[in-house]
DNA sequence: GCAAAAGTGTTAGCCGTACACCCATGC
DNA sequence: GCATGGGTGTACGGCTAACACTTTTGC
């Protein structure tokens, strides 16, 4: 019987027994490119190995000994990507036997948020491209079932925590953070519910300033009130917010 | 630049970056010594190597190569525990550089539900005892935290989806149902609301029998319809329910 | 009959939804 | 001034909390 826990002994006599890697799905804002309706985007990589060589995968690499799973999510997605998420927290870890031919891998899935400018901003090339989350190509291992599971998570942390902030700037209207909370649930909402729902949570102040130059009524610009978090994270806290990766 | 997300060759060069363990928080109602009242236990192990021997952990063990992840959860409980689960979900995976001494471990942590007979059975030796949930002693490596978060995923959970009959047995009164979750939340409720939400909720059927035997009314006896699942497990579905490991 | 828990009924308040309506700006 | 989105007011309906009340058993 070898009980040792989460111990720190590796197996004893057993050589490696997966390999470890971390991946993380990352979401935007984007304007569809017809219709200019904002819609959910995440950038993918293109395998330039085997397996599935030529397919595209979520942006992720090796976990290095000496790096926390947070941290290795940030990096590598930087350095694949070249995006700074505003938000990343661990989403799940898939270790299925057969998800990847040859060795066995585990994979610890973050997934991470990133403001739709700094989406803009990204160098779009041959092996990195944008994708709108539901019209996905069939990517390589399971990956197309993890990005199920994200927007899912997603779709559900949008509605009772505040978090949709993370996809905007530093300020923005209501009409912005409604859109994309629509974005996010696939449906139109009521703006004047929408604004009442967002002022009674007491996650956003106003600011002096606003938005002109549209043929209307100016709106206010607002901002996230840091110091509130209504939504209970949990004992481990709420994974990184802002850029401090 | 090292592409290989989630990829299926392990790391070139580097030699296995870090160990793979799986623990499993272990949850039953069993009633308080003194007050009789249901209240949150888990059964501990005792170290029985270094680091940290001698004091208590979550069961688990090294993640064997040709083993599912749930089910080297569940193999490890039941082989250091006795227990089955009935219902097994992972919880979170703890990765941080600091946690354990020596070599790098990274735990892939499940959560789990036994019925409270089952639990009762449960040899209990000088390696292995029951704890109050909310009474814990030091425990090895960080799985205090471990145990905090999974006490608060089990609450919010009970609340938004039907997962409370998992600890108890085939058939049962809506009063234990009720200090199922009284004991979970920590707080008295109404029985006669929350007899109309678990009927509104249609996730019991109604049995023809009663339960006899005390010097009242006899209560009719409950059972779970597995046909009904009115929460939204997302893609990847609810983990293993009933003793399918 | 009496105590105690099972089970039913009723009411008040809160909250989400729907929608009518006024406000302010560019053209 | 007119179209358009910003912003305010209000009323309806459903859900939940609180609690009075009836039912059924063992002693």
């Amino acid at each position: 019987m070898t009980i040792d826990p989460t111990g720190a002994t590796p197996p004893v006599g057993i050589a490696s027994p997966a390999s470890l890697a971390v991946s993380t799905v990352i979401f935007a804002l984007r304007p569809d490119p017809v219709t200019s309706i904002m819609t959910l985007w995440l950038p993918l990589v293109r395998r330039i190995r085997q397996p599935h060589l030529g397919l595209w995968a979520l942006p992720g690499g090796w976990l290095p000994e000496d790096e926390e799973l947070g941290a290795a999510a940030g990096r590598t997605l930087r350095e694949t990507t070249g995006l700074s998420p505003k938000y990343l927290e661990q989403l799940y870890t898939f270790g299925g036997i057969g998800r990847s031919p040859g060795t066995r891998v585990v994979s610890v899935v973050y997934w991470a948020m990133v403001e739709s400018e700094e989406a803009a901003r990204t160098a779009v090339g041959e092996n990195v491209r944008w994708f709108p989350a539901d019209h996905l190509p069939e990517l390589a291992f399971d990956h197309n079932t993890i990005v199920e599971y994200a927007q899912w998570r997603l779709r559900t942390k949008v509605e009772y925590s505040r978090i949709a902030h993370a996809f905007l700037g530093e300020t923005f209207t209501l009409a912005q953070l409604r859109e994309v909370h629509e974005a996010v649930l696939r449906k139109p909402l009521d703006p004047a519910n929408f604004r009442r729902m967002i002022e009674a949570s007491k996650v956003v102040v106003a600011t002096e300033e606003r938005l002109a130059g549209a043929p209307h009524r100016p709106p206010r610009l607002y901002r996230y009130d840091s110091s509130i978090d209504l939504a209970d994270q949990g004992p481990l806290g709420p994974a990184i917010i802002g850029s401090a990766l």
